[in-house]
DNA sequence: ACAAATTTAGACACTCTTGTCCAATTCGTC
DNA sequence: GACGAATTGGACAAGAGTGTCTAAATTTGT
């Protein structure tokens, strides 16, 4: 196999999956106990692995917990702006598409694994770890949030919206499209592909009684021209 | 003993004064470090008491924290019922009267102390105790949101609002007047009052451009007529 | 098949926490 | 001031968890 490229600096197979098997327990068990009730023997167990591999790896429990954190919110990010690429910038039904954006923003970035264990710890474990969450906050919301304002920008600039302030706009979105999920979101629970659909198409069906331009006869013809795609 | 009145049913006052002041240092302590990482040393110190006197009043640690939240949903139970009671049945000026019955929900129900503690609670332990914290979504959301909505459809049906579903539109309504606030709740802060007033501000316009009778100069003469109503 | 690296199970010392017990003290009331 | 109830501090046993160490077993690359 690899003949002499990167020798020492790569480590064998099984150690990676050993790895990565340790981080999604130790995100489980974290989200699951919080860091001061999850106890390192329990994440070994649930990730098939001898508790010594696991101090092998990340030397104490506080480091993991923050390889943890740092693990999740790249995950969570890249998922994000993958999503928001997926932003209707030229829409056919405005509404649907709209409705259906909402939907992957959340099935994909906030009620998935990653999203749900990244949010708890927030909650959880915040207060305790200023640092390691500010860094949280600012390559997360503090960048997502302005990117999604911006694309909510053009679609107003071409035409499609009546937006004064994208910022605001753009957290309203979000907002709205959650508005049915709190409840579920605050127990811990994942709401089911219905629940996420039907949220987001009361929210985005209100944010566009607000935000969208009026055009009631268009409006109708519009809808008829597009039933078909 | 006390003669007549009430004698052996009310402890002596000094035992209520540690009950309470119990009562506060466990709810600040179980917020901050979680049930887990919470020990009895540090409540008993941070109430100024001793370690046994929480034993005697409580039993362990697990019933300490249970009375802990049936004590706070029931206080923000209260709390949410008194501020719905301040809904605005008949607005003077609808903007004005929505922001400032917004404004009073987050102060007085969602940024204060109680409301900030038996949110982390419940994100915090909701999965871990579900029939007590199914016992806060009964009473809580389960009974708050209804009466939140019956003023929304009983302003709709006076004519100041356009509303479909009261039920969607009054958790939309918390939605967006709490929409500026989210990454602030997330990691534990408390908003101050500017925060408050303008995520309400922003929040209860975008409600009004969806939900709002649109009367530019109409406006003045409705209010008038329907004052009668 | 061999050698190096990694993993494993178990024992271990150490610390922290819970919950109990008790004698001394303080507090509230008469 | 005296009485009874409540509080206090301290000692205590029992249990759980962390992090280290070891020797044996396993895996990996050559």
């Amino acid at each position: 196999m690899k003949l002499g490229v990167s020798p020492d600096i790569i480590p064998p197979r099984g150690h990676e999956a050993k790895r990565v098997s340790i981080m999604d327990a130790a995100s489980e068990v974290f989200c699951r106990e919080s860091f001061a009730g999850a106890n390192i023997d329990m994440i070994a167990a649930e990730a098939g692995v001898s508790r010594q591999t696991i101090y092998n790896h990340h030397g104490d429990k506080e480091k993991l917990f923050v390889a943890i954190v740092r693990d999740l919110t790249e995950r969570c990010n890249a998922g994000i702006f993958a999503t928001i690429s997926t932003f209707p910038d030229q829409p056919n039904d405005l509404e649907a598409d709209l409705i259906a954006f909402a939907v992957r923003m959340n099935r994909n970035c906030i009620c998935n694994r990653d999203g749900k264990f990244l949010r708890k710890l927030i909650q959880t474990e915040g207060e305790r770890y200023p640092e390691l969450f500010a860094e949280w906050r600012e390559q997360g919301p503090g960048r997502t949030w302005p990117a999604i304002a911006a694309r909510f920008a053009r679609l107003a600039h071409a035409g499609f919206l009546d937006i004064d302030d994208p910022d605001v706009a753009a957290r309203q979105f979000l907002a709205l499209a959650n508005a049915e999920l709190q409840t579920t979101f605050m127990l811990g629970g994942t709401p089911d592909e219905d629940e996420v659909l039907q949220s987001a198409t009361h929210g985005v069906r209100t944010f566009l009684r607000a935000f969208g331009k009026r055009q009631p006869a268009a409006n109708a013809s519009k809808q008829g021209a597009l039933a078909n795609a």
